[in-house]
DNA sequence: AAATTATAGTAAGTATACTGATTATCGGTA
DNA sequence: TACCGATAATCAGTATACTTACTATAATTT
């Protein structure tokens, strides 16, 4: 039998655990509270105002049903306004605050410095190698996930 | 400002997202119905008879909390027995059941088949450079997660 | 236009994960 | 031996994630 310590689904684990814990160690210390989605939400309706909440979510490949829970905690931060919609009256439109801008932009340096600690172990050019691959792989098993990614 | 979909924090979920839900399509299929998380600690449970959950906890890197709630349900499905040490009266022994041990085997096949599909968009070439790179990474941020392997 | 189907958001329930605190116990030391 | 710092397990609380189901509304078909 593999080691379990081999395997693809251990490793993604310890990856992904890792990851979340460099982002909060570093944006905590940077002084901020946001999470890895609740940055990556917040982010993406900056990039996009009016969003809704499906398309949100799947421009960041989360599931629905969790959108609507960060959704709830960034509008309970005051970082972004959610109404309703006066084209489909069953969507949300989303729209980033004065206060979600100046967070973003503060909290950026503390993301890039966290996003370089991820990969501190690799050279310059197996990071390059690493992510295609990465990628590569997350492409072909895109539509397997609850949540796939859905752009353009 | 980088890409979102560049950044090893969101890949590294994708990927995570992605082997999650291609394990639970695999063993629910086979009829079994076991996450992640217990299967790895059943396996270890199964290959250290009589191990303490502390000392389980750092041995697939779960956090001692969380392995509380597992070994719970693994217990309650009748998979393993939950003991007082007599040695530390603080620890408890785990011990797998004969019912988790036909589970273990039976459910075999379903785990080898969804790490190999994991994988499923690299060549065998790049499955071992990407393991071997990911590998890297993790050895190199173990200590940064709130739980680190701890083997040996 | 009426009926059907699909979609947006939410809610309930379960299972990770984490932080921080508490209890019981152990091991070493004054 | 009495104390004291460390450790095993648990608990309370918060935040993802997932499944399933429900309500309201939109889009499509008949």
């Amino acid at each position: 039998m593999t080691d379990l310590y081999d395997r693809p689904g251990h490793l993604a684990r310890r990856f992904q655990q890792i990851a979340v814990a460099i982002f909060h160690a570093e944006v905590a210390a940077a002084g901020f509270d946001l999470t890895p989605v609740q940055y990556a939400a917040l982010a993406e309706v900056a990039v996009r105002p009016g969003i809704d909440q499906a398309t949100l979510a799947g421009r960041i490949a989360y599931d629905r049903t969790t959108i609507t829970g960060v959704v709830d905690r960034l509008a309970q931060k005051g970082f972004l306004t959610r109404d309703l919609s006066p084209r489909d009256r069953r969507a949300r439109v989303l729209m980033v605050t004065k206060a979600g801008e100046e967070v973003l932009a503060a909290i950026e340096p503390a993301v890039d410095a966290a996003q370089r600690k991820m990969l501190d172990g690799l050279t310059p050019e197996e990071v390059g190698t690493f992510l295609a691959l990465l990628k590569k792989a997350i492409n072909a098993g895109n539509a397997l996930s609850r949540a796939p990614l859905k752009v353009g």
